[in-house]
DNA sequence: ATTAATCTTGACCGTTCGGTCAGGTTTATT
DNA sequence: AATAAACCTGACCGAACGGTCAAGATTAAT
């Protein structure tokens, strides 16, 4: 019962291509020549599963905010404000070292105003922020971490944890030239959990 | 004595429309033909004064690096590590708040993988760093503020505070529609300062 | 007033872009 | 074995790109 499996190969293997490419050279920058090349099949092909252009960019974003989503499980899933906040920073971090190219594609749509994804900012986005929203506000009026703006500590955690994929090549031209070893990275992980959570209030 | 004031206005104007340009569409999507309709100028007449469109973005990149660091002074000219950090955070927040299309740029092209500006990374940046490394360096020996990477504190203040330049038009999309108010942005403001420098532990 | 330098611009050029399509090949169904 | 469905692809298209240029207009210097 392997139907569509020549399909499901090859849409796989230009999704994959086209993360590189988009992310490498941007939504203008990226040509579906590129893309074609990068997986290694006849730009004709590419039209074939992807009709246009965009459409191909629209699946790649739909792949991303997927992944975006699922990483708040650790967030949900714990009652104590530390650990739902040092797992949400931790998975993102993660995130950000084992798939800095969709990040920075993400990064890139936003910069650009996210004219394609402003619908799922302002429906699917804003619910789930909202609602982490309020369990923070919980945790506030129980007292277990001090009086602050929900949403702007949000903000921050997703502006530390997406800068070390995003701006990668800024970090590794003042990293002697070097991206951060396992070592490094794992203590930039540390020291943005300790800042942050000590930040709020919510150690000692 | 005002000479060359035809090519020192036009050159003006120029680049404020390209600022506006690249910022909006990206280097990729930026094209001379928006930037010429913007400045209200024949696209040749760009050429005339800027021969290439990637001279013309150099130029703009430079401008933005010179403000970047110009942003240090509060950081340098203040002795105590809680002054000095606060005063730096401040600036570069409202660097942000004033002048988001430059910030939007420098970091679409640090995502890009820095292709034109590599070397003032390399070189300017890396040593501008390095020098405030030491400082806080020095800071924590002296038991002011916690021990800690001072390279990663640096790059967890570039990272928020230029968040609200760069995801400008995530945080609208979270907002209800609507840009952060000169109130919204000041209690965000202070939430950044007051949890960088408790998260460090300079605070209480 | 004359000359030189600077500035302006419409028309044009080669290249590359996203996308199309006809016709051939391979795979699945009966 | 025959038919249908799915897949493949070289060649092509109009549009838009960055950049050029010659010829004219304006400004500065003498």
């Amino acid at each position: 019962m392997r139907k569509n499996q020549i399909r499901i190969n090859n849409e796989r293997r230009i999704l994959a291509a086209a993360v590189k490419i988009f992310a490498g050279y941007g939504y203008q920058g990226a040509t579906m020549r590129k893309i074609a090349e990068e997986a290694g099949l006849p730009k004709a092909n590419l039209h074939y599963y992807f009709q246009t252009k965009e459409q191909l960019y629209r699946q790649v974003l739909d792949g991303i905010f997927k992944d975006w989503l699922a990483a708040a499980n650790t967030f949900d899933e714990c009652e104590e404000p530390v650990e739902a906040l040092r797992g949400y920073i931790e998975t993102k971090m993660d995130l950000s070292r084992k798939r800095p190219l969709e990040s920075r594609i993400w990064a890139e749509e936003i910069l650009r105003g996210a004219p394609l994804i402003q619908d799922q900012l302002e429906q699917t986005l804003a619910a789930w922020l909202d609602t982490r929203v309020k369990r923070i506000t919980d945790w506030i009026n129980k007292g277990t971490i001090q009086a602050m703006n929900p949403r702007i500590l949000m903000y921050m955690i997703w502006a530390v944890t997406q800068h070390f994929a995003d701006f990668e090549s800024q970090i590794r031209a003042l990293n002697q030239q070097q991206n951060l070893s396992d070592e490094q990275f794992a203590e930039a992980k540390t020291q943005v959990v300790q800042t942050i959570l000590k930040g709020i209030g919510a150690l000692d």
